[in-house]
RNA sequence: GGCAGGGUAGCUCAGCUGGUUAGAGCACGGCACUCAUAAUGCCGGGGUCGCGGGUUCGAGUCCCGCCCCUGCUACCA
């Protein structure tokens, strides 16, 4: 069981480019591992309570319920617009999560009591923001948001977790499990912050109205309602059914795919939670970057523009938009999003390099073979691909560490390849010679088999895309029930019709979006 | 401030433990070809390798100093 997450996104906007690089890419690994064969369970989610939900709600006059089952819609149908393969997808509203987040504060409380003890927490609480303020929230001894209003010192007691317990086991399970986090450079950061020593940290808090009721009222009496971190954390695991038994068929996560900037409450306070619950933790959490906006361009971030995800989408499809963010943006690190670039990626390898190939491949099966591919044996291009194929799967399976865009370049090198190889042995002048028709067609036979390999490895990325051209190829079923790897032989075509289809990704024919960007928020 | 990682062709980047004329893709120029979405292939122009010292027979690659950029330095989900 190969059980994958990506982070629950909050429910209070639509989403953006940068939801979809975590959805896009975590999607990517998931298929990657149902083409191993794997038995794969992927889960996306929403994260629906907390103060910013209930304002936003009232801002807008209806009730938190209704904002967040509305803005879940949103998110479900650019998910499945980009076809993301999730197997579920939770919402923290859910009764089951509701239940299954009660229970493991249970747990804890019954096999670590002494982990949960009650304090008074007191701090500058903002009337307008209905939520304490940390130091960098205030200015001139005022909220930033509400510069009107007075800072009331306010205490109140709530459930605490003492999470400082744990850092000599954090410790120790970095030092075992080399791969827990990465790449490495948040894996660093981390234990820096381990260094430091740890703090405990707030599981419930009285004045939070939009959550989940914590299982334990306080010494005052006052109801408590389950702080952030016991909210929304457990959603992986409540999502296996916990505190059914049989969530242990899923349980532990095997992969835990993030943004850099949540990397520590996934790789500290998530796993001090399940320790003190004598549960399993996640075998590995990655931390991708960010989509930037390219400074210099028309975008910018300090003039209000930003790019509307419906609009990238729409620009070339799903799956051309899927491949430039996980080609553009590498997979460790942040990218840059830009038209020009997009552009100049859709036009360079999908049209001209990839589509284009396809297309004079197919054109020639059909031209001089009738459009039965001919029989064909291995040769020194199929060696060579393989050794591109090999990089790719160490660059998808976490061997080392989650390099979606240098697999994708792994497979433009076959496609490199494949051009150079079609004019190299210039098939249409083989045509001409009737004696040559034995090398016509193990150059078209070997063609077809570099595009069928294409298909099944770029089925991971391009979903759509690749079956059409397993489609166009005549290959047997659809492309995504391909097994690469251990169980996998070699891909062989002889004998497949081959049908001419429309071009994979034509060349644009519009100009590069107007200037219709929308002023958002900042 | 502290810790960490970076500054290499117009753009995005590769350059492992120091060693022949510093590489790739895109973009740009020329040539070739005609199967193909006027696509592709070949050749080429283009870089004081952030700045200044030092070690060495020899440094983009090591050492010191400086400049600039990014991330982290815990209760925002």
């Amino acid at each position: 069981m190969f059980y994958l997450t990506t982070a629950i996104d909050y429910a209070n906007g639509d989403p953006h480019l940068g939801h979809a690089l975590e959805k896009i890419g975590a999607d990517a690994i998931a298929r990657y591992h149902r083409l191993r064969g794997e038995d794969v369970h992927f889960l996306i989610g929403m994260d629906e309570h907390g103060q910013k939900v209930s304002q936003a709600a009232g801002a807008e006059g209806e009730t938190p319920q209704r904002l967040v089952d509305r803005v879940a819609e949103h998110f479900q149908a650019m998910w499945e617009r980009l076809a993301i393969s999730n197997d579920q997808f939770i919402r923290t509203t859910a009764p089951e999560h509701r239940a299954g987040v009660q229970a493991l504060i249970q747990r804890i409380f019954e096999r670590e009591p002494d982990d949960f003890y009650q304090k008074a927490y007191a701090g500058w609480y903002c009337v307008g923001c209905e939520a304490f303020k940390t130091e960098s929230e205030i200015e001139n001894g005022r909220c930033v948001l509400h510069p009107t209003r007075t800072l009331e010192w306010v205490e109140e007691r709530n459930w605490f977790f003492r999470l400082s317990r744990y850092g000599d086991f954090l410790r120790a399970h970095f030092a075992d499990h080399p791969s827990f986090l990465g790449p490495e450079s948040r894996r660093n950061e981390i234990l820096a912050l381990l260094d430091q020593g740890l703090e405990d940290i707030s599981a419930s808090r009285a004045r939070l109205g939009w959550g989940i009721p914590f299982p334990r009222p306080t010494a005052d009496g006052e109801p408590q309602t389950t702080y952030v971190w016991f909210d929304a954390l457990p959603n992986y695991l409540t999502a296996t059914g916990f505190p059914d038994p049989a969530f242990a068929s899923r349980w532990p996560a095997q992969l835990h795919v993030v943004g850099k900037d949540i990397t520590r409450f996934h790789c500290v306070i998530w796993p001090a939670m399940l320790r003190a619950a004598g549960l399993p933790l996640p075998a590995r959490v990655w931390a991708h970057g960010f989509v930037t906006l390219a400074g210099g361009e028309r975008f910018s971030k300090s003039a209000g523009v930003r790019v509307e995800l419906a609009e990238a989408v729409e620009r070339y499809g799903p799956d051309a938009f899927r491949y430039f963010m996980l080609r553009e943006v590498p997979f460790d690190g942040d990218g840059a999003f830009s038209w020009e670039r997009f552009d100049e990626r859709y036009t360079a390898d999908l049209a001209n390099a990839f589509g284009n190939l396809a297309s004079r491949a197919i054109a020639m099966v059909e031209r001089y073979c009738g459009g039965e591919v001919p029989p064909g044996r291995p040769n020194a291009v199929d060696a060579a691909d393989a050794a591109d194929y090999e990089r790719y799967r160490s660059a998808m399976d976490g061997e080392r560490g989650y390099l979606l865009h240098e697999a994708l370049a792994s497979v433009w090198q076959t496609v490199r390849r494949g051009n150079e190889y079609v004019d190299r042995q210039a098939p249409w002048k083989l045509a001409k010679d009737p004696a040559r028709r034995g090398e016509l067609e193990e150059v078209l036979a070997t063609l077809v088999r570099q595009l069928a390999r294409q298909a099944v490895h770029l089925g991971p990325f391009m979903p759509t895309r690749a079956e059409e051209l397993w489609r166009q190829l005549g290959g047997p079923g659809s492309v995504h029930a391909q097994r690469i790897g251990a169980q996998g032989g070699p891909l062989d075509p002889t004998g497949w019709r081959v049908v001419r289809g429309d071009p994979l990704f034509p060349k644009p024919t519009a100009a590069p979006p107007s200037p219709a960007w929308a002023a958002g928020e900042p």
